[in-house]
DNA sequence: AAGCATCGGATTGTCGACAATTAAAAGCAA
DNA sequence: TTGCTTTTAATTGTCGACAATCCGATGCTT
């Protein structure tokens, strides 16, 4: 997904860290589910020394939650655990726009600008199929965030939180007009950028993460009301 | 250091986690230093097992810095560093005044008061000695931060961020009349807070850290200019 | 029958040894 | 002597087994 995540020597705890991290996110392993050790170094067949240094990155980056000698389990989505998430979200990307209109390069701007016009096509022919805007989304957030060139906001970003993130969003689905719309912001936001004007990025990047926080919010409280 | 970093059922690793992180951040393991895993293991006299999963958390708080099959150095302080760190600081603390201006019970607001009335009749006692202000300073800030209620927000400065800020403040020490101003900042802080004023707050706690920042830059900047 | 203590099973934490990879030393050619 | 290749030693990554700890079931007491 990003870009260039291990540049070379690809270890065994890199290789299932991606995999379970995958599983977790999509919901093949569904949230709020007890870890084993044992059954998880079967099942991806290695030894518990890589999979727990697997375990470990997966919570830093708060996909699951560990208590020692207990064991650890799937975190589990929550309003609550989504308005702390946004909120830190907001603030951080803010951050990352006023950055990254002070920083990027004319080069990189352009290769956003054109990463947005190909996922524009790509989402003409695939109307519908939200694992694309999915994908899009998160590149381009991905872009503004690499455009701060601050190596603590980046790592907190696009490391830690972001998985957390796509968890929510891949779940419990972005759906609705907000799919189409979403374009237009990144195309705004990436024109503020442009124009050196970090203020209004901050401000669009903001309302754009609230809106689609809204979004998910929705999402979870119709489940939670339906089903409970 | 911090209240209640673990609650029970302390293991090895964690152990081992708090010795080598003191070492670090108070200068005892050099800055840049590299780090060989059989040589810790024989030095605190156990398995590199529970080592590497220490090693593992001081990467996460950016004291380690790790290439796969290569090994692991201590991070070095510079300047770049410091100020993409405290610009991180900067944004979150703001925040973290922001959400604690709404959510401190009146209580938790009188136990920081109390915390700084205690803070200044030691600091008179023992006038000079950085380390009762970095002690501190550390816990004033530290409350504030719980104050916020965010889960996420408290895990990123307290238990990531907050030791390489201390490593940085520690190795190149806080001094001058800024000791005895940080009290009066500290004061007008959580006043804004007890007024519910986050505004303000956030707009003090800003301008502290930059101070803050200023001040350890001036330091950096005479250390390698002296002796580079 | 309810509550508590005890026991058993399973899981996590730790250990020492082996395999794979890397960084540096030694050797050779130009 | 300089540059490259080869070798070698050390380090990291991984494995399987053991020890310590915790969760649940069983049995006893009141």
């Amino acid at each position: 997904m990003l870009a260039t995540e291990f540049k070379d020597a690809i270890t065994a705890a890199d290789r299932v860290l991606v995999q379970i991290r995958t599983a977790i996110v999509e919901g093949e392993i569904p949230a709020g589910t007890k870890i084993s050790e044992p059954e998880l170094a079967r099942r991806y067949d290695l030894s518990r020394a890589p999979l727990r240094e697997a375990l470990a990155r997966l919570e830093r980056c708060h996909l699951i939650e560990r208590t020692p000698n207990a064991g650890a389990r799937v975190v589990k989505l929550s309003i609550d655990g989504l308005r702390s998430l946004y909120q830190l979200r907001e603030e951080l990307e803010g951050l990352a726009c006023r950055l990254a209109a002070e920083h990027m390069t004319e080069q990189e701007i352009a290769e956003v600008r054109a990463l947005l016009d190909q996922h524009l096509s790509t989402q003409r022919v695939r109307e519908g199929e939200s694992y694309y805007q999915e994908a899009g989304d998160v590149d381009f957030h991905y872009r503004v965030i690499l455009g701060s060139k601050n190596p603590y906001l980046i790592n907190i970003l696009s490391d830690e939180l972001y998985f957390l993130v796509r968890m929510y969003r891949v779940q419990l689905g972005m759906n609705g007009p907000r799919v189409s719309r979403a374009f237009d912001e990144h195309k705004a936001i990436i024109n503020a950028i442009a124009n050196r004007d970090g203020e209004l990025a901050d401000l669009l990047m903001r309302r754009h993460i609230a809106a689609s926080k809204r979004n998910i919010e929705q999402q979870l409280l119709q489940q939670g009301t339906s089903h409970g």
